[in-house]
Parts: C-alpha cells; sequence; structure tokens
DNA sequence: CAGTAG
DNA sequence: CGGCCTTACTG
DNA sequence: GCCG
C-alpha cells in the first residue's frame, strides 16, 4: 500500500490536476467496448461534441439555478452542505419489481446526496420506477400522473452519482414499450428479434411522459416518505415483468439502449467539474486517503450497520461463492445482455477505470484480477450491498472490497479518480485497432494526443492505418440483427462453396446480445479436412459478393502454420443497405473434431 | 521475438 | 510468497 | 489484486 513505483516511465506517473473552473477541452467521446472491453472510457478527440455534452452541462446549470448559492466550490462536494448533487430535488420511488435491499440503496443514495423524497407523488416532480407508466399509474390508482413529471428508472441516480452531475432524466426514462419490429434485413430473412404479443398498453402513456419539462423540485419539502406499494405478486407483476423485457428488444428502446450505452460511456468521463472536487481534498499523487479527517459521509447507518453478515463474516473464512454458471450459454437468460443486466454498474465502473490504470501501468495479472471482478459482478444478478459482501465472491479480496465499500458510500471512489493524463490519450489511441498499450505510449511519446496527430506524426502500419481510418465505425456496436444479417451472408457464401460445409455465428451474437461489437463465424466441414482450405475461397467469393462487402483485410490467415489448428480471416465489412457502418467480421476455421472445445471457446465464457 | 487481438 | 493467460498472427 |  502505497509504495509509490520510482518508475522511469514519467508518461504514467504524471497525473494532472484538473483545476477547478478550468473548461472543460475533453470531451467524452462514444466508444463502444467491443470484444476489446470497454477499453476506452475516455476519448479525445477533436471531431463532433457528444450529444450529452450539452444536455449535461444544461443539468449542471439547472442545478446552479436551484441551488441557493450560486457557486459551488470544490471544497464543500463531499461534506454535508446543502449544495448536495440532489439538493431540493423530490423524488418518489416505486418499489414494485425492486428489490428491498436496491430500493434500500438507492433511497441511500439519494437522500445522502441531498435529494428529499415523497410519496404522495404530489410534490415530487420524479418518480424512480422500474416499471412502464401505464402500471405506474395503477399503483397510484390515478388516471393521468401529475403535471411535470418525469417517470425513469433508478439507476439515474447511481449514474448522476457516478458522474458527479445532474444527468438528463430522459436519458433514462420509463416508457411504455411500443409493439415495432426491427429487421435490418432487406430481405426480411432475418428478424430474430421478435416482440412478443403485448399489445394491451396504450401508447399514449409515453407520449405524455415524455413532454414533460423538468422542473427543480421544492426548496425544503421535507416529506421523506415512500410509496411503497405492497408486493402483489400477481398477474400485474408478470405483465409488467414481460413488459419490461419486451422493451428491452424492440427498436423503441433499442435506441434507448444506444442512448444508455451512449451514457455509459460518458459518465465516467473525469470531467473538470468531477476531478475538481477531489484535487482540493485530496493529493492525487497519493495511493493513501489518510488526511481526510473532516470529509462527514453521511450513511445510512441501518443498511450496513445492522447487517449481521457483514460484523460476522469480516475476517471469518468462509467459502468463498463462486458464480454459478460461469458460461453465459447455460444461464437462463442468455438473451439478455449482461451490461444492460449489470446490477452494480456503479462498482464495475469504477474498477474497469482502475482496470485501465493498471493496463496502463503494465500491471497485467491486476489487470486479470479487475477483470476478473468485473465479469463476475456483472453477473452476480443482485446489487452488491456491501464490501463485505462482495468480499465473499471468488475473485474479490479485501482491497477491493474497501473499494466497493467506498462506492456504494459515497458514490465514487477517491483512488479511481486520481487518473493519470495520459490515460485518456492512451486509452483514445487503443481504441485503434492494432494499437495496444506500447504503440499507444510511443504514440504518446512522439506527441501525439489526438488521432489526428497520430495521422500525421506517426507511421501506422497497414492494421493500425485501417484501424484509424474506421475509428468512429468500429467503435459502435450494432444492433444484433445486423450482426445476424452480415453473418447469414457469410454463412450463405460458404454454403455456395461447398455446402456440407457447416458455419456458426458465435461471438456476443451467439451469446444473445443485443448489441454486437463484431460478428464471430466460425466454419468447419464434416469430412474434417476441408476447413483447412475453404477459408481463402470463401473471402475470395465474399470479395466479390455484393450482399456483403468486405472493405478490407486486417489478416487473412498468410502461410499454413499450423496443420489442424483453426486459421482466422480478420475483417472489416459493411453491408450495402442500412446505415453502411463499417463492422468488424472474423471468420475462423475450425476442425471438425474440434467443434466441441470451440464453441466452449467461442460462447463460454466473455474473460476470453 | 514483441506486440496485439480475441 | 508464487502463480495467474489458451493461441496465432503481424512487423 | 486475488488466491492457495
Amino acid at each position: 500500500m502505497g509504495k509509490r513505483r520510482s518508475s522511469p516511465d514519467t508518461l504514467i506517473d504524471a497525473h494532472v490536476r484538473f483545476s477547478p473552473g478550468q473548461p472543460k477541452t475533453k470531451h467524452a467521446k462514444k466508444d463502444l467496448s467491443n470484444a476489446k472491453n470497454a477499453v476506452s472510457l475516455l476519448r479525445l478527440d477533436s471531431g463532433s461534441t457528444p450529444p450529452l455534452a450539452s444536455e449535461q452541462t444544461d443539468y449542471q446549470h439547472a442545478e446552479a439555478l436551484k441551488t441557493t448559492s450560486p457557486k459551488r466550490t470544490s471544497h464543500e462536494s463531499l461534506t454535508n452542505t446543502r449544495n448536495k448533487l440532489f439538493g431540493g430535488l423530490c423524488a418518489s420511488l416505486i418499489s414494485e419489481n425492486i428489490s428491498r435491499v436496491r430500493a434500500k440503496i438507492i433511497r441511500r443514495l439519494w437522500t445522502s446526496n441531498g435529494g428529499t423524497l415523497d410519496d404522495t407523488a404530489q410534490t415530487a416532480k420524479l418518480i424512480l420506477s422500474e416499471v412502464s407508466p401505464s402500471r405506474l399509474r395503477q399503483i397510484l390508482d390515478v388516471q393521468q400522473l401529475p403535471e411535470g413529471v418525469q417517470v425513469i428508472y433508478p439507476d439515474w441516480v447511481s449514474r448522476c452519482i457516478a458522474s458527479n452531475a445532474l444527468l438528463d432524466p430522459t436519458i433514462c426514462q420509463v416508457s411504455d414499450p411500443v409493439e415495432v419490429d426491427c429487421a435490418v434485413a432487406s430481405d426480411g430473412t432475418l428478424t430474430d428479434i421478435e416482440i412478443g404479443d403485448h399489445g394491451s398498453e396504450t401508447a399514449s402513456d409515453s407520449t405524455e411522459v415524455l413532454e414533460l419539462e423538468r422542473v427543480s423540485g421544492p426548496l425544503g419539502s421535507d416529506t421523506t416518505h415512500l410509496v411503497t406499494s405492497a408486493p402483489a405478486f400477481t398477474e400485474n407483476m408478470d405483465t409488467s415483468r414481460k413488459a419490461e423485457t419486451t422493451s428491452e428488444v424492440s427498436a423503441d428502446s433499442l435506441l434507448s439502449r444506444i442512448i444508455h450505452e451512449e451514457q455509459d460511456r460518458t459518465r465516467l468521463s473525469v470531467d473538470g467539474a468531477n476531478a475538481d472536487r477531489f484535487e482540493s481534498d485530496f493529493d492525487v499523487e497519493s495511493d493513501e486517503f489518510d488526511g481526510i479527517d473532516d470529509e462527514v459521509i453521511e450513511i445510512d447507518d441501518d443498511a450496513t450497520a445492522t447487517k449481521p453478515e457483514d460484523s460476522l463474516t469480516k475476517g471469518v473464512d468462509q467459502p468463498k461463492i463462486r458464480s454459478q454458471g460461469r458460461f453465459l450459454c447455460m444461464q437462463e437468460n442468455g438473451r439478455k445482455d449482461i451490461d444492460m443486466n449489470n446490477k452494480n454498474a456503479q462498482i464495475t465502473d469504477v474498477l474497469e477505470v482502475l482496470l485501465r490504470r493498471s493496463e496502463a501501468e503494465g500491471e497485467h495479472f491486476r489487470v486479470l484480477s479487475y477483470r476478473r471482478a468485473i465479469q463476475t459482478l456483472k453477473r452476480h444478478g443482485k446489487t452488491i450491498e456491501s464490501g463485505s459482501e462482495a468480499r465473499k465472491i471468488f475473485g474479490i479480496g479485501g482491497k477491493m472490497a474497501d473499494i466497493i465499500d467506498e462506492v456504494i458510500e459515497t458514490g465514487r471512489s477517491r483512488k479511481a479518480e486520481t487518473v493519470p493524463e495520459s490515460q485518456a490519450v492512451l486509452a483514445l489511441f487503443q481504441g485503434v485497432h492494432g494499437c495496444g498499450i506500447k504503440v499507444a505510449r510511443s504514440w504518446y511519446a512522439q506527441g501525439c494526443r489526438t488521432l489526428d496527430d497520430v495521422r500525421a506524426k506517426a507511421r501506422p502500419t497497414h492494421n493500425q492505418l485501417l484501424g484509424l481510418q474506421f475509428y468512429d465505425d468500429l467503435q459502435q456496436k450494432m444492433p444484433r440483427n445486423e450482426a445476424g444479417a452480415i453473418g447469414e451472408c457469410v454463412i450463405q457464401t460458404c454454403r455456395s462453396i461447398d455446402s456440407k460445409s457447416q458455419c456458426t455465428i458465435m461471438g456476443s451474437y451467439r451469446r444473445g446480445r443485443p448489441m454486437c461489437g463484431d460478428v464471430d463465424v466460425i466454419v468447419t466441414h464434416p469430412d474434417g479436412r476441408s476447413h483447412q482450405t475453404i477459408l481463402p475461397a470463401l473471402i475470395a467469393r465474399l470479395k466479390e459478393s455484393s450482399s456483403l462487402l468486405l472493405i478490407a483485410d486486417l489478416h487473412l490467415h498468410s502461410s499454413s502454420s499450423g496443420y489442424d489448428s483453426a486459421t482466422s480471416y480478420m475483417g472489416i465489412c459493411r453491408l450495402p443497405e442500412g446505415a453502411g457502418i463499417h463492422r468488424r467480421l472474423d471468420i475462423w476455421t475450425v476442425p471438425w473434431d474440434e467443434m466441441g472445445a470451440a464453441f466452449l471457446h467461442w460462447t463460454g465464457n466473455d474473460i476470453l
């Protein structure tokens, strides 16, 4: 603890200080973690300003308006002044479909950041709910929700805390599911995202809520009770659950999911407002948080202290819980995106920052630890309530438990916010295909700070050139059915060469994700040898094909290096119709008798 | 062989 | 305290 | 950073 490496690598040790009031020159840019998983949380880009940035500042502005003092100094941030994040805001929490523990955490996060709670839903302008507006009206027994009320998912709260700003609630807005078909393929072959029959909800509900303007809450409302609707688990529950699920795959929520993902990427950005709050209180360079005794953190004690396990299991050796169902395909909801289902996003986001830093520092195995912990937490399915609870999970030890405690209590981790200035740039560079940490550092050392710098100054390799060229496209995930359409083109082409060949779309598509970072197809052949020769032919024919445009090769298998081993093609492709965004395409050839292993390998485990 | 992707 | 990461390809 |  606290031992700072006297590394000659000044690049990494150079931490930047964000001075208060310093204008944000860095735009958090969209980053779609493909398989390189969340490689870049921060983007420096000379390009377009992300849409969220303006909204965010709007809300920061709104916050300034609603608070009494015009300016909030960084020193006040963590102390219990009235100028807190949610100060003056009043919300109702609808507990249906929210576990008791989670509701407790939400309430604590809300109130400890200055928000007030109100169950009458009359003074509250925000309703935190996991159920649709139509169901909500049933619960509240009203024909129509009051004017100016927004219904949003509760994780808006933690997102705000994570980014330390009042985010636009509409990005977490709850709306009734709308029945939409979202097939991408023009031939209509791939409509694998089907919307179940659920026509009961009326469409008027969503529009009603959509237009609600945000209103600053009453300043001193001290009513703090909750709408705790009796959890009558009747068929109402079922329908709302169903609605939830369907909305997850409807085209309507496809959009909102994209917005969600956008927000996912943005909320961790180290913006000036965020960082400066800590700068004044802590030495950035220090790993220890010793000198922070004046900090007052409000914690609802009943949540932590009265939990028997916490005190009892502390230090006691108990068998650790391994995540059951380590293979996603074995889990019940293989179709659900882990990231969308992540009950511990707040924690994993922080850990991802730490992972990235360790990666930048070359702390290889530490990266491994973080990655495992993050993966486990994302799949845990239950919101972690305390560090000691997390500590029981296999792969999470004392250090992470401490961090988790801090995140739960304060909404963030100081350690994660002492971010080297270079990290944002390095992350940006590592988003380029073919650029890892080494190359990123070398570009940085050459003075590059933007992609345009790289294009101008550096000498990228062939793959890196392609990575630069298609940078924006490759950052984006594609909707599941587009991946299916691309994969199907490959499969059809492969069959046209040899009708007995067997092709399967693997990767995130096979894992049932609604959004896929790339397309993985494996090709095999029952005769046990044709798979070795089919790939060049397949590539050649794909290049002639008009149904799928192969834009560039990242690597073609060049020589016959292995006898039976899998060979691969990696390239960039694009569908002729549609948005025309370039996508990563991987094709692997696998010996027939290794298919079992291949399936495990490609669908089993995200860590690989 | 190092670096990278997956 | 030592071990933790398979494999194949590019340059 | 976590585990044995």
